[in-house]
DNA sequence: AACTCGGGGCA
DNA sequence: TGCCCAGAGTT
């Protein structure tokens, strides 16, 4: 290890300053976040889980969204999974949803509806591992508990010039006891939280703001003129293309939808009836839609027209989605909740679907196509209840 | 120690 | 299109 890591493992005064200098800058320039506002532990919890993976500017509208619909634990224990997933509709990795809303139950069942105030007990739930159960409790408890992630990985990589690849598992041991040695006996909530702070406003991936950062003299990768090249890179993803169909069944004013099961992507959420398909819209795209509703579903359709093509990513790979208008035939569908879990629902009813981005998308566009179809003379009876849909982005 | 989980935003 | 993001759980 480089000598100025050992310097802040070993020097007690050197770590003092640190924090000190660290937390007098965080007093002046914290952001001022929702999650930041409370103490509640399921507050902070939620928050946590949310910014799993996922940008503290994406997050703030579902935070508030969610806690106004659940507001404390055994409100979320109590919940319909639709309606978890429906709250967390677009913010990705929908197994967090399901784990939180587990969880929920586990301590309503655990631990009397009671946030567990234990490291191990908070650990024990679904989805926290070492980074959010420090978080949690060093934030709404200030126990003295290091956390590491993707902003404190670079702030402390650069801070003792890490030259390894920060992921591999001995870094990730280094990095780890730097941020237990580094944490101060007080206000650690508030250091963790501003070394957080410092990774996303000023120790940035790419043009490190050094000349307004709090603790550029103690920092090995300035000294060394390395910010740039620490932390070493992550090799790149290679994608995988796909292309993938999917159909809407029209019958009436309903349209068929299927709940993703278990295994599958989205689980748990609601989508058309998609599969694995060719590459182009032609005449033999068609007839395989067709067929593979049959022998798939058991639905007979007739197809209307190709409705669109959209591009989206999912972890690894690049799927172009291609979207089939088509009217129902014949074939029985069970309408309930067994597997496969079809269902025929209408438009407005679609509104309080959880359902996946690209089916919240295609939702839109028939939606959209309805209101323009609609001539002045087919007026129906005016629907007295009009379900707002949640805003997309 | 890798790999997967199967996401989405943004320049 | 490439890079990034307040990681967790498995193999």
């Amino acid at each position: 290890m480089d000598v100025p890591a050992d310097d802040l493992l070993r020097s007690a005064p050197l770590r003092r300053k640190l924090a000190r200098s660290i937390l007098t800058w965080f007093d002046g320039a914290a952001r001022d976040l929702p999650w930041r506002r409370t103490r509640d532990l399921y507050c902070i919890w939620v928050s946590e889980i949310m910014l799993q993976q996922t940008q503290v500017a994406t997050v703030v509208g579902y935070y508030e969204r969610f806690l106004a619909a659940f507001p404390d634990v055994r409100t979320l224990a109590a919940a319909d999974e639709a309606r978890v997933l429906r709250l967390w509709e677009g913010l990705g990795y929908y197994r967090r949803a399901r784990q939180l809303h587990a969880a929920a139950k586990q301590v309503v069942a655990e631990h009397g509806g009671e946030f567990p105030r234990s490291y191990e007990a908070v650990r024990a739930l679904p989805g926290i591992g070492r980074y959010t159960a420090g978080a949690i409790l060093s934030i709404g408890l200030d126990q003295r508990l290091p956390i590491l992630e993707a902003n404190t990985i670079r702030v402390l990589s650069r801070l003792i010039a890490l030259r390894d690849d920060p992921r591999s598992t001995q870094s990730q041991l280094t990095l780890w006891s730097v941020a237990e040695a580094i944490l101060p006996a007080e206000r650690c909530g508030a250091f963790n939280q501003a070394l957080m702070e410092l990774g996303s406003e000023i120790c940035t991936p790419r043009e490190p703001q050094c000349a307004t950062c709090p603790v550029a003299v103690c920092c090995a990768a300035r000294a060394q003129g390395l910010t740039k090249e620490i932390p070493l890179a992550a090799k790149k993803t290679e994608y995988t293309d796909l292309t993938e169909t999917a159909v809407v069944v029209r019958r009436g004013n309903k349209f068929l939808v299927r709940q993703c099961q278990p295994g599958e992507r989205w689980a748990g959420l609601w989508d058309f009836p998609r599969f694995a398909s060719a590459a182009v819209a032609d005449e033999s795209w068609l007839t395989s839609a067709r067929e593979h509703l049959a022998s798939w579903l058991g639905v007979q359709i007739e197809p209307i027209a190709h409705l669109t093509t959209t591009r989206h990513g999912v972890t690894r790979y690049r799927i172009t989605l291609q979207v089939l208008d088509a009217r129902y035939v014949s074939g029985k569908v069970a309408d309930d909740l067994a597997p496969p879990s079809l269902r025929w629902v209408t438009l407005a009813e679609l509104a309080e679907v959880p359902l996946c981005v690209t089916g919240r998308k295609i939702t839109g566009l028939l939606a959209e196509k309805k209101t323009k179809q609609k001539s002045p003379v087919q007026k129906k009876p005016a629907r007295t209840k009009v379900k707002r849909a949640q805003p997309t982005r």
